[in-house]
DNA sequence: AATGAATGAGATTTCATTCAT
DNA sequence: GATGAATGAAATCTCATTCAT
């Protein structure tokens, strides 16, 4: 029962903060939108900062069992990537409104001081990004290169085709591009674009 | 002199806003910080927002300018990128706030209604790098692919890399980065990872 | 205990408004009299604009509610005339606050815009006037006359005549005015000033 | 020159203010519409409400020499008001907007202290005609009565029929309305409305 | 645990007025 | 005298958070 009403705020959150910026997206209108009271969200949520964090802890958590049991696997890198990113798009794709907030809604440096969730996600997911990619210069499956800009910028432009596919108006083409986006980046990072 | 005052308020907000994200720069803060009062802020801008918009215009600008004088020669599809990239992280390099600010401030969609220049920006540049890429497929210069989605991705990813380059503590190290980002992006984007 | 809230806003707000005018009334200064918090207030009021017509609104409703039950008696024109005048000064030395808000805060053009209950009473009114005058024409209990601009005119008196007499720094003088208002007014509608 | 100056500030400032009342004629507005520059107000106006006063004082000037030639010929009560009356919606039908003022613009009670022209004409006009009124009791033209009740009720009904007749959107309706206002307001007053 | 009215600090914006040029 | 950029006090309104019920 407890946790199910804070399943409840934070899936209303998801929604809210994703159509109004977490900014816009006042606690009144969150607990209008779950059927609750503002003051109910405050028993299970230090602050408003909090449920945004939780968001990101629940998929940051997420992506990181679906890590640890794929290591257990041995894939190739590429397999890896694919796998993730598969995984990543059709999540984004059951709930864009995630995707969204996961992509935009990056913390200001005011709250950078204390470690947050929100950093883990940010900089957590590049980390293990940068270990597969540095575990694959190891063995040869990939060129030498900078890991560390590489994986900067595979999140990055992860990040930005789920933005440009959940601002889509249509829905059928979000679902479209959320479907090629794995296959087509995956291509990408390791072909390139030459012939 | 009315410019030079324009200009001032357009620097300081910068330094402002990328040090404490747009919402928790207050106009009487980055007026403290000029060194005038707040009144004088708003008789060169209609409102906050409006000195956003225009911190993303004169940028938008410049690209733009350097796109258009890059297009009168004939370069490949490749060393467009890369003089583009080069360009990029060199402003950037020179002034670092203003790298923050443009990968990390994406309008809330309740702005979104009015055009404004921060989405000419966030969706001119992508179209600008897919028209590149289109034309690249044209002449086979690369392979054909999802241009539409690949030009999104570059665009995360060099902002991506940008904010992680901003964000470093040391100087050294951003400068380290900018520096490495152009060729490391260009190289990944063109033979991608495999050997 | 909500209602009891709001009546007390409106209350204080009537004393504030009419000790400073509507425009030197400010939000802080209604809280403070109140006894109350700024917050408060726009938890009752959409802004401050609502709360003055909140006030006009229920002098508004006690004045159609008479004028309803007057109706259903069948009194001549000068009998209807005569008690409208009664009800509406003896209202007035009630509370001469409100009488001083109804007969000097009108509505600038800015805000003509939108229809409010300001305009409803300073216009509905009148209108309720000219319709008692029209059946009194018709009926041949007066003269034909431009009913439209008597009624105007009346309403003009009658205002005129109520901030007049709470304009006066003695109370004792106040009463007097307002308690013989409405005979002198009346006397003068229908038999004029000659001999 | 300096009267120039200072009679086109009073005239762009009539147009302003009718316009947007008081509180939201700017000063940097009416400079604008005047041609001329905010700092140049304040040559000839000591502040914003200077101004204001300035247009009462005007108008009350020209009623006032008005109403003292007028005494010097031996006219009778009625004639006396009729002549005001129809001199007064003439000047109003000429320059609709300073109607719009001297019937809206009410003083707020902060700057009652001082003794102000606003004052002067609110209350010296109503004075004036209540001369009248005890003259004419006197001589036995009109019936005794509250004449200072009457008075201030005759004052508000013109300022209310003004306040009527320029608040049409339709000029020849405005026309029209101020051409009957005088007789048929000196008619309801001298004979009133029964037949 | 749930409620939601009350709070009040804090943010944006306006605008009458000044004064150096 | 004319200018108009600069000023900054002051006003409205918001909203995360609290706490008595």
């Amino acid at each position: 029962m407890k946790e199910d009403k804070k399943e409840l705020i934070r899936e209303t959150a998801i929604e809210v903060i994703a159509n109004l910026g977490f900014h816009n997206a006042t606690t009144d209108r969150i607990a209008a939108e779950a059927g609750i009271s503002v003051g109910t969200i405050y028993n299970y949520f230090r602050n408003k900062e909090a449920i945004l964090e939780y968001i990101f802890e629940v998929e940051l958590d997420k992506r990181r069992t679906y890590l640890k049991k794929m290591q257990q696997e041995s894939l190739s890198l590429r397999d890896k990537l694919e796998r993730l990113l598969i995984m990543h798009f059709a999540a984004i794709n059951e709930n864009p409104a995630v995707g969204t907030i996961l992509a935009r809604e990056h913390p200001t440096p005011l709250h950078n001081n204390l470690p947050t969730t929100i950093n883990d996600f940010l900089e957590g997911i590049p980390a293990q990004i940068k270990k597969l990619l540095d575990e694959g210069v190891q063995n040869g499956e990939i060129r030498p290169c900078n890991t560390q800009i590489i994986a900067v910028a595979i999140f990055g432009a992860v990040s930005s085709v789920v933005l440009h596919a959940v601002g889509q108006g249509c829905e059928q083409e979000r679902v479209r591009i959320l479907q090629q986006a794995a296959s087509e980046l995956v291509e990408f990072t390791f072909e390139g674009l030459i012939i």
